[in-house]
DNA sequence: CTTGCTAACGACAATTGTTGTTGATAGCAT
DNA sequence: ATGCTATCAACAACAATTGTCGTTAGCAAG
């Protein structure tokens, strides 16, 4: 994702407005690349900004996500996330314990077989890793650390 | 998904009960590819059993797919939806605009980079085709149907 | 066929994630 | 400096799903 001051620019030049609430939650995205969801972001926002409202926030990431500066996934995790990652083409890992969610970059996606496409247009192929990170995974050996 | 009188007896010898409401829900589902939601079970059980709740609905296909009977899909369209196709492997086609969900068997998925194998364990590989179907996309020539 | 345990029921309230409304404030182009 | 209006915070509303609870009824055992 481009810095807090090139965002700025690109906002105003769209006849948006930068707030010191957009500028903060451009600063919390800015090379965050741990998928926040909104309400993680609005935490982090409160510390520096007690008065801020999720509404900001949401309303926020969707103008991003308008001007194609963050994707907004939903992974099934019960809430979105925000990925700021929109220069290089990924996938993504998910582990179903703690809802970590990471970049997985994909030299090659499958493409829908040939006899759906009449009667379909694919507009984005999207590929999810479910599984256990290490940190929630029965290590194979040592410490039964189980949960 | 097995007929209604399969999943009598299953339910049955897991100690489940099975009710006037849960047959009605086993016959909607039988046989059926449309991805239904909850909502539209509901519905169309309703048509039958007027009194049946949504909430029995919700408890009927969580005890399905917990005995391996259906999948509950999360496909980002705001709803969960059921899918009793559990004998063959396949992944999705979602269109973006009218919500049709269909399947799509795919020979080959592809597989979680060596270097990320270490630290996470792999339990399903999911592909979502997202595009517009020929219902909803814009036809190249002919009857402007739009909407 | 009766009996009894308890799973499942319907009704309704509660929760969670997200969006709509509104009047006041403040960003920023001129 | 000024004015237009985008954005704000607060709060209500919403949709999907889950929890609670007192009552009913499935069904296994006798």
């Amino acid at each position: 994702m481009r810095t807090a001051d090139e965002l700025t620019g690109l906002f105003r030049t769209q006849g948006l407005r930068v707030t010191p609430q957009r500028q903060a939650i451009f600063r919390l995205l800015h090379g965050n690349d741990r998928h926040p969801t909104v309400d993680s972001l609005y935490d982090a926002a409160r510390t520096e900004m007690p008065t801020i409202s999720l509404k900001t926030v949401y309303q926020t990431v969707h103008d991003l996500e308008a001007l194609g500066q963050v994707t907004l996934l939903d992974l099934g995790t019960g809430s979105v996330r925000v990925d700021p990652n929109v220069e290089s083409d990924h996938q993504h890992l998910v582990c179903t314990s703690c809802g970590l969610v990471r970049d997985v970059p994909l030299t090659e996606v499958p493409s829908l077989p040939a006899r759906y496409r009449r009667e379909f247009r694919t507009d984005a192929v999207e590929v999810i890793f479910r599984g256990v990170c290490d940190q929630c995974g029965p290590r194979p050996s040592k410490s039964p650390t189980n949960q």
